[in-house]
DNA sequence: CGGTGCATAGGGGATTCCCCGATGCGGACG
DNA sequence: CGTCCGCATCGGGGAATCCCCTATGCACCG
């Protein structure tokens, strides 16, 4: 946190030049920031923060070479003061509770407007988190079942069966196939679906598949 | 093509206010360039050609609604003259070669230097075509190989539109938003999803699913 | 001119989706 | 012990989808 009357120091991370010089020249542009180092991939950037230590950093999720994500884990692991802001090409809202969770302190898509660049940073300076509304509401959706039981996964609220079919679905069988496989109805395969949109927060058949797929593909890499 | 002495004109067409800022800004430091225009999406840019008649639009290939690709044909169709150089985040020779041949006069990925940006619009200017060394080798080989040999990736057989559903389907899209989002009918979206499943050989729309999420997922890491 | 690929679209039966409600069963709590 | 609640099991029914057809217009190519 800068002190009053000094300017916010400020680490860029990004791979993609025109966006680095995008944000560098918004960032010059606020009297009460300044860019004190600027890095395209994670290793640059942790050198960068040992060599300047910033306020804050605003790093691009998709990095070349190491993930965004460990970057970030890697950063509040060595300089637990440092504040994070994520910058996202794509609306993945799964992204952004992963960015959340590994310490950032706010997530923001590319597509928003610059000047909400400069909001989220000084939101995050003020200690607080900044998300879009959009992700905000999708967040809270999932949070609003029942105030975080400090279970990391929501998955730990699965029943067994529940647990089961949301394995096989995430290996790619259809309803009907999963049905015959454990010998009963496929309208009891079905409930058991509405149950895990529900208590996943998931809106259609596709998000559950989607949610389904990654998961079943992260848990076996 | 701009005259000795005047400079060119210049349309900008990307939905990410940070990398159209980094380009104007860029663009602006150089003595014989301007900035005629901003969109932010295909219908936009449009209009904007229409009203400003500018001399090379730079479009990124991912645009929110239509796709990049759509607008090149559109603008080259109604506007010949115009010149188009492609930006792109990704390393995909894929979308380089489509790009190049819905007439786009250079393809240039956001990770390059931004002075190469210059570099190419030059280059574009003066009637010539613009790729990376990478990307310039790389086509050479497949038109010097000729025909066939197999295909690298599957993904290189499918056509344009077809690339452009399996995109949206990887991203969650289901049918009915995917042929609203493009203003078709399901039935043709569900025709391109057959056809998308015989070149991928894949038995059902689950597995196509499958498919779809998970080079999505694969490439934007 | 004929062939081939592409984008578009519809018919129609099977399947799935997703909202309802309903029936047992077992454990938890007062 | 009675009651409530989560769990697993089914069904109805309307909408959406899947997936097999056919078909048209267009562009390009030999």
């Amino acid at each position: 946190m800068p002190e009053p009357g000094t300017k916010a120091r400020i680490y860029l991370v990004d791979d993609h030049p025109l966006v680095l010089s995008g944000l560098a020249n918004l960032i010059r542009e606020q009297p009460d920031m300044s860019v004190v180092g600027e890095a395209d991939d994670a290793q640059k950037a942790m050198e960068g923060f040992k060599a300047t230590s910033p306020d804050i950093a605003l790093v691009d999720i998709s990095l070349k070479g190491m993930d965004g994500l460990e970057l970030i884990k890697h950063a509040k692991a060595r300089f637990p003061s440092l504040a994070i802001l994520v910058l996202s090409m794509h609306d993945e809202s799964l992204y952004a509770e992963r960015a959340i969770r590994a310490g950032a302190g706010g997530y923001i898509m590319k597509q928003e407007a610059a000047e909400k660049v400069v909001v989220a940073v000084r939101r995050i300076l003020d200690g607080e988190t900044y998300l879009s509304d959009k992700m905000y509401s999708h967040l809270a959706r999932r949070m609003a079942g029942g105030a975080e039981r400090g279970g990391i996964s929501p998955l730990r609220q699965l029943s067994d069966r529940e647990l089961e079919i949301f394995n096989l679905m995430g290996n790619g069988r259809r309803i009907k196939e999963i049905a015959e496989n454990l010998g009963i109805s496929t309208k009891t395969v079905e409930t058991h679906c509405a149950h895990l949109r529900k208590k996943l927060n998931l809106k259609g058949s596709v998000e559950l598949m989607q949610f389904a797929i990654r998961w079943h593909h992260s848990r076996q890499s």
